[in-house]
DNA sequence: CTAGGGCCACAACGATCGGTTGTGGTGGGG
DNA sequence: CCCCACCACAACCGATCGTTGTGGCCCTAG
């Protein structure tokens, strides 16, 4: 199916004739009439009723009109989206399971009116590029890189810190615990798919290995989020770190269990980053969104790595 | 643009390689090649990064992508409109002002999964035909039609009474009563624009004026709700039937007063029509969900024409 | 009743587009 | 170091799409 078919097809329709739709096109009346002909050869309905008096829609024409626009619509977005000046504002997030996918459709519904792209870039080298040169406008990220300092012209702030839990299956030796301390997780085998070598999540988490001894496995292909839940809820000697914000749903039966970590608590801090002289309007009202719901200074009973970017 | 080139894009995407999508679409690489240079041209943007064991997006190409899959996905759902085996629940209302439409998006509310073609024939003698033909699902009319039966085959049952208001500007002669009857509004000009002559609507006010004597002009152009509002508040000499359910949101300042009709008050009333036959699953859930929703028996003091639908 | 005008469909022709085959270039792995 | 896998470019060819020209239909005015 051809966008411009479409588009002579409501412009048909709104049109009430075949003629002025051609003129509006800036094409003949004949193509206006071959190109409705063959959609409605591709379709396999009748769209129009050919009247001497120009053309009305049928009833499946009818029904047919509001997708045809809504197809436009659509097509107009995506465009839109890789247009270089006025595009949506592009936040990279560095990956679904987190923090950052909230706060995102936080600030959406905040502000719906804001066009929105997110993408996943996972190295934070790619990251701090993309923003240096605009191919992105904000990246969710722990840290610049530990032990590296930020390029001048680009900020970060600290916008969210993401205290996490552990996740046990019902037959695991932890399971029916009130609260575990980090030092009792040492030789528990610690399940991390999805997280990859070479971004600040293996930074964060080489760190907390070294601390406190754990047992943190980031190997397997990540199935996604249900397959992971599936595997942690059948296997008696596997957990794995969640955030305490995150809302699951499972199916009843799996009987995971959250188990709150102290001593300390381990926490995920989640910085913005974005180029200084960025001028994106959608940019300011982003920042503007976090610095009101950052919340929860607390950092009393927590851990984190000592080189993330400070509050 | 032409969607078989965004079909392209998300298989290449997907696949990770142009090699492997040109098998899955069954075209020779080249072509995958030639259709992806030619968006990346139309769009103004390089969408892959290319490398001798494949291609990847650049981000770009990422931020585009989930906007090409939106693409794919209406594209489907404006082809499944017309299809005649188990197309969407294609449902006939008569205008937007009235409570079918209200009564549609609240069923809609309740029953996302079930898709909805929301269509406006105008005459019932269409309807109906729509309705035996299978054109159609169903339909909301008051009627069959003043004085004609219902052919065998076309089933209806009454769902909805509309009891109308009084809507009058702050300088109307009534504006200031608590309640009129519908005697007193005797010599009043009632406006009625976008009442379609031919309608169960004219059938309805026809019968309405000559029972009570009323002045109801149904004629100028519709322009829309807004007009129509903005006229009635500014003209003392007007006003019009609305529905009590009606929301209204107009800009403060327009002084608009809702005067309830009494002794009796005029009652519009709402009937579903749909084939004895038709086998369409979404009709069942729409017929079951109106029968749930539909509530208000009470006929004592309300008036409506002697020819419609029997509960 | 007829002539004319407005509108859509069909036919023939030409240009452009999109696909295929054939070939070259490039980087990683055995 | 060579080979393999993959993508890009070129030439060719058929299908498609738009144009011009024409005919038919229906409504309206004279």
């Amino acid at each position: 199916m051809d966008l411009d078919t479409v588009r002579t097809f409501v412009a048909a329709a709104e049109a009430g004739q075949f003629q002025e739709a051609a003129a509006e096109l800036a094409v003949t009346q004949q193509a206006v009439s071959k190109r409705i002909a063959a959609l409605e050869r591709a379709l396999g309905v009748r769209l129009f009723t050919r009247t001497p008096r120009g053309a009305e829609l049928t009833i499946d024409g009818q029904a047919f009109l509001p997708h045809a626009r809504e197809l436009l619509r659509t097509a107009e977005r995506a465009v839109a989206s890789v247009r270089t000046d006025r595009r949506p504002l592009r936040v990279d997030v560095i990956n679904s399971r987190g923090a950052a996918t909230g706060l995102m459709r936080e600030f959406h519904r905040a502000h719906p009116e804001i066009e929105l792209d997110v993408v996943m870039l996972l190295e934070i080298d790619t990251a701090v590029a993309a923003i240096r040169s605009g191919a992105i406008d904000a990246s969710f990220r722990a840290v610049a890189a530990p032990g590296r300092p930020l390029p001048e012209d680009v900020e970060a702030v600290r916008v969210l810190d993401e205290p996490l839990q552990l996740l046990t299956g019902p037959a695991h030796a932890l399971a029916g615990a009130r609260s575990v301390t980090l030092a009792e997780l040492a030789g528990h085998r610690i399940w991390m798919p999805g997280v990859v070598p070479g971004t600040e999540w293996t930074a964060y988490y080489d760190d907390l290995v070294a601390e406190f001894g754990l047992t943190i496995e980031a190997t397997g292909p990540n199935f996604g989020s249900d397959a992971l839940l599936d595997t942690i809820a059948d296997t008696p000697a596997l957990a794995t770190f969640m955030s305490e914000r995150t809302r699951l749903v499972w199916p009843a039966g799996h009987g995971l269990r959250r188990i709150p970590v102290t001593g300390p608590t381990p926490v995920y801090p989640h910085a913005l980053l974005w180029r200084r002289d960025n001028p994106h309007p959608g940019l300011a009202a982003l920042r503007a969104h976090l610095a009101g719901a950052a919340g929860g200074r607390d950092t009393a009973g927590t851990w984190m790595p000592d080189w993330v970017i400070p509050r």
